[in-house]
DNA sequence: TGAGTGTGGTAG
DNA sequence: ATCGCTACCACACTCA
């Protein structure tokens, strides 16, 4: 039995596995380092150097750390005797003090570029934390106005810093960007001045402003059109790109799904939480091309029967179609063509390949169809997306073979598609046995088998680990889920967290992450998130262009917001800003292709779209307009908490019964999955009065015990903000 | 230590 | 040409 440690504990870094203290690990891997980069060394700039990185760093701390390096400079993260410069961006309160009481200079990042440049060690006065500056004029001025005391140790170096006090200067090489700014500054003035003159609707002025300024047509020339010669778009409309994107229509199509099942809660009897858990996860093979091909004639179909086809927006049969192979059926498949390719790709590996369109007004139809068909299993459904959910099925099933064989030829009757099932006593495990089933599968799967069919897959056939966490695994070791299997623990979490390094373990071994959320019928689902974006087609050559696509953003925003009836009280915008250095060749045609991602938020009460300037000013500095290729935006509803009561003196301070609680939890020797109950001696929870109370005790603790592995984690972790409520519920009824 | 904010990964 | 959306989770870091 594998027992499910605590996921969220902060314990102490666990040892080295070589048996070295972390400590000693870090300073070897440091000086491992130091020499390679010793090797490469062009000059000794920097030799008497011991320099000092600190916090998020641009260039890049990895960046800086080689350009020292080579040039026979020291570099260290934690402070240290013998620290000659600290290299830092942005200093809070906490570590101006700390670094103050040390006589070294704070410097900007842009000190090491300079001395590179110039071959030689300047003066550090140009370079000095513009924020130490602006801080130590206020805390001099604080001080003269207080009491007119002696400047304590902490300042010592403002007072130091402060005899040589010169304007900042901005030392950037490129004077174009300069202008640039400038001018961008005078746009925006323009646009303040127009909103304050023009008292008529927002947008319309944007509007108008856009059409002026498309007239005198820019003389702004664009750096990446040399590389991608993408026609800029004078206007766009959010909605009608939405119209046309596949993935907007699947992220809308999973919304649809929950709200059919809300309107239509599922009529079948309720899965018996006592007995042994039993879950069904059912999924459509290749979903589009099935669904585009259901809608072909008679003809057509026979014609295209047995051939390999794929749903793709282009029939571009070109040499260089970087169109997406949106879905592709098995027959394609087995030409090695995948869902995600370019076109161009695909048709290299088939020349046969039948290209069938979107028709999503089909997909939308057929999703429904696939729903009403599993209204009447059980009264337990979370849908996953238009054409996957899970099912609870615990004591409902007698013959699981039968059940499976009559779900698939019910659904093939009445969509005419054909889907993989697959059962489980967890969703992982369920969802493992679709994934080998398919195509047209039905496979029962427990946990032993589970752990024996997997053993020998790479590990990203796992859900939830993709490409980046697979790179990271190989780097440590890990190639096969049975490695993760059998990997160390302590080692997994020290990669990628506590919470996260336990669940991969976790889906190793077929123990879920995921909790079963069934959709409550007559409940309106209130999402923690509303997002509109578009990163496709953006091509932008003016600020007025930018803000108009922003706007256009945010009023999509709005309209989603009044749709789904949700509150929005901060937002947050996204800009994708083409990377330096990005590789053409990694583009799509009108793609965003490699990009750096900008981030500002700000709470707002009331409507979206007043804030517009406001979510756009932080960011407008940072880059240069016709560098943006997308934007997102993404409202954050705030989540209807019930009314916390915050008040210290309300805190549970029985430690007694505390302890008591915990202990009786602690000793239950194996959690269930995803039953509400807990198993063990749940008699005393049985004793609450309160019903209500008593299935939230249940529900609340249960879950989260097998979410996070003990009682301490639920009562420690963070996210679970009705914490307090529940617990004061409990303790008031309970013991 | 909890709340706020920013970053990054994943899925369909 | 082409339609690279969206919701959610975990984590890092800062601030008071």
């Amino acid at each position: 039995m594998y027992r499910i440690k605590a996921a969220n504990t902060y314990e102490k870094r666990p040892e080295d596995p070589r048996g070295n203290s972390y400590v000693d690990y870090r300073h070897k891997k440091q000086d491992k380092l130091d020499e390679q980069l010793n090797q490469q060394k062009i000059d000794d700039l920097f030799v008497d150097c011991v320099i000092m990185l600190n916090g998020r760093l641009e260039p890049s701390a990895n960046y800086l750390r080689q350009l020292i390096g080579t040039h026979g400079g020291k570099v260290v993260f934690q402070y240290m005797p013998g620290v000659t410069h600290i290299i830092c961006q942005n200093l809070s309160a906490s570590k101006f003090i700390q670094y103050s009481k040390k006589t070294i200079p704070v410097l900007l990042p842009k000190y090491i570029l300079s001395c590179v440049e110039h071959k030689t060690l300047l003066d550090t006065t140009e370079f000095i934390l513009p924020q130490l500056l602006l801080e130590q004029t206020q805390q001099t001025q604080q001080t003269q106005q207080t009491q007119a005391q002696e400047p304590s140790p902490e300042f010592r170096m403002s007072q130091i810093n402060f005899n040589y006090v010169v304007e900042p200067v901005v030392l950037d090489p490129d004077s174009e960007r300069i202008q640039q700014k400038l001018q961008n500054l005078e746009q925006q003035i323009k646009i303040y001045q127009l909103n304050e003159i023009a008292q008529i609707d927002y947008g319309e002025v944007i509007q108008n402003v856009q059409n002026t300024d498309s007239q005198k047509s820019s003389p702004t020339q664009l750096q990446y059109i040399q590389n991608s010669p993408v026609k800029t778009h004078d206007k766009i409309n959010v909605r009608e790109y939405h119209e046309q994107s596949r993935l907007h229509h699947l992220s809308q199509w999973k919304v649809e799904a929950q709200q059919f099942l809300i309107q239509n809660p599922p009529q079948g009897p309720k899965p018996n939480d006592t007995a042994a858990p039993l879950f069904m996860h059912i999924d459509i093979d290749c979903f589009f091309v099935q669904a585009s091909y259901s809608a072909l004639s008679a003809q057509q179909q026979l014609l295209y029967q047995s051939l390999p086809l794929c749903v793709c927006s282009s029939s571009n049969t070109g040499q260089n179609s970087t169109a997406d192979i949106a879905s592709c059926n098995y027959v394609a498949r087995s030409y090695g063509i995948r869902n995600g390719m370019w076109l161009r790709t695909a048709q290299e590996k088939c020349k046969e390949l039948v290209i069938l369109k979107y028709d999503f007004q089909v997909y939308s139809e057929q999703s429904k169809r696939f729903y009403q068909n599993l209204l009447d299993i059980s009264s337990q459904i979370m849908p996953v997306s238009c054409d996957e959910c899970y099912i609870k099925l615990s004591g409902l099933i007698s013959n699981k073979e039968e059940f499976m064989t009559e779900l698939k030829a019910k659904i093939k009757r009445s969509t005419g598609l054909i889907t993989s099932i697959g059962l489980g006593s967890s969703l992982i495990q369920a969802r493992i046995a679709t994934k080998l089933g398919k195509p047209n599968g039905q496979i029962h799967i427990g946990k032993e088998q589970f752990i024996e069919l997997i053993k020998h897959k790479t590990v990203d056939f796992l859900p939830g680990i993709g490409q980046e966490t697979a790179t990271v695994m190989n780097s440590i070791g890990i190639y096969s889920v049975g490695d993760l299997q059998h990997a160390q623990l302590n080692l997994l979490q020290q990669t990628f967290g506590e919470i996260k390094g336990q669940q991969l373990f976790n889906s190793s071994l077929g123990i879920d992450s995921l909790v079963f959320k069934p959709i409550q019928g007559g409940q309106q689902q209130k999402s923690k998130q509303l997002q509109v974006s578009q990163n496709f087609g953006v091509r932008l050559t003016t600020l007025l262009q930018l803000k108009q696509f922003i706007y256009n953003l945010l009023v999509e925003l709005q309209a989603k917001q009044k749709e789904r009836n949700q509150q929005i009280n901060r937002i947050i915008l996204h800009l994708n800003v083409v990377a330096k250095n990005a590789n053409p060749q990694w583009a799509k045609n009108g793609g965003c292709g490699q990009c750096e991602k900008t981030t500002s938020s700000c709470s707002i009460q009331g409507e979206v779209t007043e804030y517009y300037e406001q979510i756009l000013e932080p960011i407008l500095s940072q880059f240069r307009v016709e560098d943006v290729r997308g934007a997102d935006i993404v409202g954050v509803c705030g989540e209807q908490q019930p009314e916390i009561i915050r008040n210290k003196t309300n805190k549970i301070n029985d430690r007694t019964s505390l302890n008591q609680f915990k202990e009786l939890l602690n000793n239950f020797q194996e959690q269930q999955q995803n039953t509400n109950l807990i198993t063990g001696d749940i008699s005393q929870i049985d004793q609450i009065q309160d019903e209500n109370v008593r299935e939230k005790v249940k529900q609340v603790i249960g879950l989260q015990i097998i979410k996070r592995g003990n009682l301490d984690d639920v009562l420690k972790y963070d996210d679970f903000q009705q914490k307090n409520y529940y617990m004061q519920q409990m303790w008031g009824e309970f013991l």
